[in-house]
DNA sequence: GATGAATGAGGGTTCATTCAT
DNA sequence: TATGAATGAACCCTCATTCAT
């Protein structure tokens, strides 16, 4: 988990012989598109801050929106990548899974360790989906989707070994990518300005969605 | 529950005096702001699907910005109303609330309701949030707080009387509004098209808090 | 002296029946014009200032310029009205002029009078000349040529009585309008907040027209 | 005085690097607000008069304005050179103003030459002048209050070898500054189509000024 | 590759004026 | 007569994008 990466590395991963205007641009970008929004962004704002001319940014970046783009495309293809990795949770994270709980308390505590390294990146991801189909076809082909159908085995195999409660396995995969997902953004988006415990707010979520989800003896 | 009232009802309740044009421009409004988010929604383009001169459009609001504060302060005030007037559970809905599942029920189909008659207005709601502190600001004192304050009796009472787990209070209300929010969210904003079967996941919602919620005997 | 009428007084002369609503109109744009200048002054700005809706102010003056004519004509026509009163001088202010001095003195004092007591109009009448190709004309018309032909009349005969000194008459005359509206722009256009010795310097104005223009013995 | 210096020299000189379109656009721009005026005058208007895009104006002058600004500021401190030069008068017009009449012949060339020059600029300084609070405090702190000093100083040492009458410094200044003034105001603003002796004129203006001034014997 | 001046369409907003009530 | 809602042209200004250097 420590070893999990940030998002520029992953961008700069991504995009090869990246010049060092380039990477102004781009974390120039992230912090105002962050801050105000993509549409109340304005290129000369990002290219001030990057202390780059304007020019350069289309140079690099074709329009405004293929900017977004560079800049969000790493965080889906991250965001998804422990779902899509052959046995990633087994492997890489060195787990099991004999139980459900196993399994829950290591996505939510991987994931949300995720979001909250790539927070900005993050937070313009949700905040732009409501405005760009390219996005939320981006969102529902890798996010929804594959996410989906890995969690939809385990959560199946779980129900096979009446782990957790009969209900569709849609159901509570939404349930549970809800939750986790609704800790996030009522800490760092709706209210980021209240005093949180953190610890103690991701435990109780684990617990809930464990309560939640597992049959009564 | 039926006689729930719509967004433009309530807005046209608020604002005295509404000329019909008046009327026309905030339903295109609503409707533009909606599809295509705040910033990138032209007044132009609000007054050509109003029907009505540019012009009209900010004699009624003085800025584009106020017409979106004309827009959210009625929903916001009467998202927040069954949780300020004095038993509205009880005495409006006429439930007497035995049990934490009663409560739950009501609150979940009652606000489920409400949210899906004013789907266009929450979907701005919530898509501006992030970029407007003074909506955040209100959605704080309002939302937040209010329904905070009126849920947390709720919830210690059912903690007193042992029908729900012993959880820091503010995590249970978090716990269930986020869930029912992020069905809403889910199925209005993030993936519209998918199909749904409602009515299951409703319940499958309230069996979730529920489970979550309540003690294993 | 003392009889002097005001502005307001004039105006309500000229236009018979006018209503009290009128009246409220003329006020307010006197004061607004004097404050921002024409062009820079709404007709809204007026009604709101006049307590009165838009529309009527449209209903007594066809355009806004129409109203600017309505309040600088009068001003016009009384400016110049001691210089074409036949024998204005001599009857009206019981002065016979037998001397070059006194001629000064009384039209100096009558005219500044006049404008110190008119000072909102008179502001607005000049600050609008550069603007106004009718206003110009105007101006032309009524104040150059028929002040300077009265003014000519007088001076050529002070200078046949070698009271004033051989320069021609127009520059003697100019020299004379100069030195006095000098002094009433410095005063109450470029510099109304310095500290000012009314007195004092209309004295000193008057001698040294005086001294400007008669001859050494 | 032949080598005095036009508007358009002086601030494209204060302004370095100044671009070809910039130049077009300050010619335009001081046309444009010499004829209509500042508040009547459009910027779209100033662009087209330019030959260049309405948004290169903005480019380099944030407001329209910043434009009035960039155009006034030279003359205004042009204007004032003379007086703030240590011994302009003698050094540079190499005269050594042993009398009265010729610091005021010197003076009165000199000045008038330099607005004649800068037409259309001037006109604007001071059609202006009553509609921004902070034209009139520069041209009070600037052209006021240093012209005065530097006068006040010669009109002293002057009227110490009783060369002048005894009048309050600032009123001898003030007459002789309106006598100029007043004639380059008629002259240009008020009747620039009348037919004008300017020789004649300037020469009365000047002797007016000596009489007004000088003691008689 | 990098610049930044230049563009012109489009942004939100103001305005004088009209007209049904 | 008086109103004030409605108009739409025009206003100042911003913007993403282009291109000569």
């Amino acid at each position: 988990m420590s070893s999990q990466e940030s998002i520029l590395d992953l961008i700069l991963k991504e995009e090869k012989n990246i010049t060092n205007k380039q990477k102004k641009i781009l974390i120039a970008a992230i912090e105002a598109f962050s801050d105000k929004g993509y549409a109340a962004t304005s290129t000369n704002e990002i290219a001030k801050k990057a202390g780059v001319a304007e020019g350069t940014i289309f140079r690099h970046y074709k329009t405004k929106k293929d900017l977004l783009t560079a800049i969000l495309t790493p965080l889906v293809h991250t965001l998804i990548a422990p779902f899509i990795v052959k046995d990633f949770f087994s492997k890489v994270l060195d787990l099991s899974y004999n139980t459900f709980e196993e399994f829950i308390r290591a996505i939510v505590y991987n994931r949300l360790e995720f979001l909250k390294k790539n927070q900005a990146l993050f937070k313009i991801l949700i905040q732009e989906i409501p405005f760009h189909e390219d996005l939320r076809e981006l969102f529902k082909e890798q996010i929804a989707k594959k996410i989906f159908k890995r969690m939809e085995e385990l959560v199946e195999s779980f129900k096979a070994k009446s782990e957790i409660i009969d209900i569709p396995t849609y159901s509570s995969v939404r349930l549970t990518v809800t939750s986790i997902f609704g800790y996030f953004i009522a800490r760092y988006i709706l209210l980021p300005e209240a005093k949180w415990n953190d610890e103690e707010e991701i435990e109780t979520t684990i617990q809930f969605i464990l309560y939640g989800l597992t049959p009564r003896k």
